[in-house]
RNA sequence: GCUGGUGUAGCUCAAUUGGUAGAGCAGCUGAUUUGUAAUCAGCAGGUCGCGGGUUCGAGUCCCAUCACCAGCUCCA
């Protein structure tokens, strides 16, 4: 982390410094722990009795201001390990990082007036050089990011070169809960949640409804086109299932059970994944080479029991609906399907206009924790080069991400941050050579003999409520008109108008076009346009005398303003276009 | 699950040291019939998240619980 760090990180360190310093004036009892530079800006942990208010992060702020104008030299020293663990005697975590480090590498302190703190560095010169900064928020987090251990106070801050560069990051910040789909999502009115319904429980409202019915008709047809056939397949299934596919080793935790195993003869769970049920339909009748590729899709609704804290608006919820697919193929397939997966997928992104703002992680298993894995380390050596030469054949620019695998196999996770800078998986493409034997899935081969298929478990556009999530935010609920739940408003100026706006509404309708409101309620024009525009509506149309007269339309786009008066089936083309061409 | 924060009308927010809930917008009903950010008048809307407790009296204090938010841990 020292070397290869910038000036604003360097620089971000060094207020990460200043805080804990100015932690250690105003609350001595506290110990420090870690305090590194971030993406956006650094944090520093402690551990303390009461975690801090706001108004200690207030308090902490203007004596970290104090220490700034101090101008304090900031001066880098190395000490042997006895005289290290000697000055950082009152500090006990500093103590367990110094006890860890390798013999033989240098143990260095950063001292500024009466602080000093153990850091590898580097820092700035003088304490003067952090000119603008800010401690933005106080949370909780585990010592080393393990629940077992104890949960110290987090100080969240930024810093940056000038204060202009602050508060334009302070501004994004705010821009950034403007387009917060939790709160926009819910404004828009296209999704709730009700206290008595539960955690991670949404209401799609009709317009929330809508949007993921063109998502999945589209979905649906895409993949059907794509060689996919769909399954439906029940919802819930008993525990023999389970217990075949490891779920009930691997992930009952994550599971609804309804019933009790020890007093119940047979208990049945919710499905958490698809794979299990799909199978079956490929365990239907013997399967030989020639079925091969056999590509399974389905729009499959899951249920996992995700810990309390987790839930968050429609990216984490408890349960979801899936553009699921299980392909089963021949190994000299793999590669090739693997690929045309990608493509679906990339596909997918590129119309919904995701595509720029996903980043690829090959997500790998972790040999030191094997509670976790299903398989040996010889099977998971396998499927990882597997997927390793087919990610570098196909040139995929990628991260590793050590235990982020599924408990049966590698994956290609396709990455999206939300609007807080939080990643998450939005799609995720596996290779799996684990589950088949379980399930004694087997094909016969040209040679006559029977063999285990590969699966690829993958989907296209990933789960619907994550990805409307990410579309809400991407596009600030201001939707491209394909996807927009109104697409149209109609806005006839006085009552004699309303008659001719349902005709046009009729002629858009008779083009399949028809998410179309009118809004006949008797208000300013002015204010209906103001309502159409929160509203984020695509198009809206004007109707007065004037337009009926020529058989027109006065258009205004979202995108290019006031377009002026139209005929209105060139206007009515011209929607059926832009819907058909996905265009954005 | 853990740490912290927040719950008052559909939304945004008020309510003195504890004294019995109020405004704007939205909604509804009339009137108005309008060309680009708010036409006028009236009406209705809340067991202050839910449940206990303290008190003569609780939106306000205490306990418990549920939900929402940020972060951690976990994950699509």
């Amino acid at each position: 982390m020292s070397v290869e760090m910038n000036e604003l990180q360097t620089l971000r360190h060094s207020a990460s410094h200043i805080l804990a310093q100015a932690v250690n004036r105003l609350f001595p009892e506290a110990k420090l722990t870690i305090g590194p530079p971030i993406d956006n800006g650094f944090y520093y942990d402690f551990d303390i009795e009461k975690p801090f208010s706001r108004e200690d992060l207030d308090n902490l702020e203007a004596e970290m201001k104090k220490i700034v104008k101090e101008n304090l030299k900031i001066e880098r020293f190395e000490l042997p390990r006895d005289e290290a663990l000697k000055l950082m005697k009152d500090e006990p975590y500093k103590q367990e990082l110094i006890n860890e480090l390798p013999e033989g590498e240098p143990i260095s302190f950063y001292k500024q007036g009466e602080f000093t703190d153990l850091c590898a560095g580097p820092h700035v010169r003088y304490t003067s050089k952090v000119k603008a900064f800010k401690l933005l928020s106080a949370t909780g987090a585990y010592w080393r990011g393990d629940e077992h251990n104890k949960m110290l106070t987090r100080v969240y801050g930024t810093a940056f070169q000038t204060k202009d560069e602050l508060a334009a990051h302070l501004e994004q910040l705010e821009e950034a809960k403007k387009r917060d789909h939790n709160k926009l999502g819910r404004e828009l009115e296209l999704f709730t949640t009700v206290d008595s319904i539960g955690q991670g429980l949404p209401i799609m409202l009709p317009k929330g409804a809508r949007m993921i019915q063109i998502l999945q008709r589209w979905v649906e047809d895409e993949e059907q086109k794509r060689g996919w056939q769909l399954t439906k397949t029940p919802f819930m299934a008993k525990s023999d299932l389970y217990k075949i596919s490891g779920h009930w080793d691997h992930y009952k935790d994550g599971m609804f059970v309804l019933g009790d195993e020890e007093k119940d003869d047979e208990v049945y769970a919710l499905r958490p994944m698809t794979c299990p049920f799909q199978y079956q339909a490929f365990l239907n009748r013997g399967r030989s080479y020639r079925d091969l590729p056999m590509r399974l899709n389905e729009t499959s609704t899951l249920f996992r029991n995700e810990a309390s804290g987790e839930m968050h608006g429609l990216i984490r919820v408890r349960q979801f609906t899936i553009s699921e697919g299980h392909l089963m193929c021949t190994p000299d397939q793999l590669e090739d399907e693997f690929r045309r997966c990608l493509e679906l997928t990339t596909y997918m992104l590129k119309t919904l206009g995701l595509y720029e703002d996903v980043s690829y992680r090959f997500s790998q298993w972790d040999p030191d924790d094997r509670d976790k894995y299903i398989g040996t380390p010889e099977q998971w050596d396998e499927a990882q080069s597997k997927m390793k030469n087919i990610l570098d054949d196909l040139g995929l620019e990628y991260k590793i991400g050590i235990g982020e695998a599924a408990f049966y196999g590698p994956k290609l996770d396709i990455q999206i941050k939300n609007v807080h800078g939080k990643e998450d998986t939005l799609i995720t493409i596996q290779i799996d050579q684990m589950l088949a034997e379980k399930f004694g899935m087997e094909y016969v081969d040209r040679d006559g003999k029977k063999k285990n298929p590969y699966i690829i478990h993958r989907t296209s556009i990933g789960c619907y409520e994550r990805t409307l999530a990410l579309l809400i935010e991407k596009y600030a609920g201001a939707f491209p008109t394909w996807l927009a739940p109104v697409q149209i408003k109609l806005l006839p100026i006085a009552d004699r108008h309303v008659d001719y706006a349902y005709e046009i509404k009729k002629k858009l309708e008779a083009a399949g076009i028809n998410r179309i409101e009118i809004d006949d309620r008797s208000e300013k024009l002015g204010f209906k346009l103001r309502e159409a525009q929160l509203e984020k509506v695509p198009y809206m149309i004007v109707i007065g005398d004037k337009d009926i007269e020529a058989g027109a339309v006065s258009v205004r786009s979202r995108k290019q303003g006031d377009m002026g008066s139209m005929p209105a089936d060139d206007f009515v083309a011209m929607i059926v276009k832009e819907v058909e061409t996905k265009a954005r």
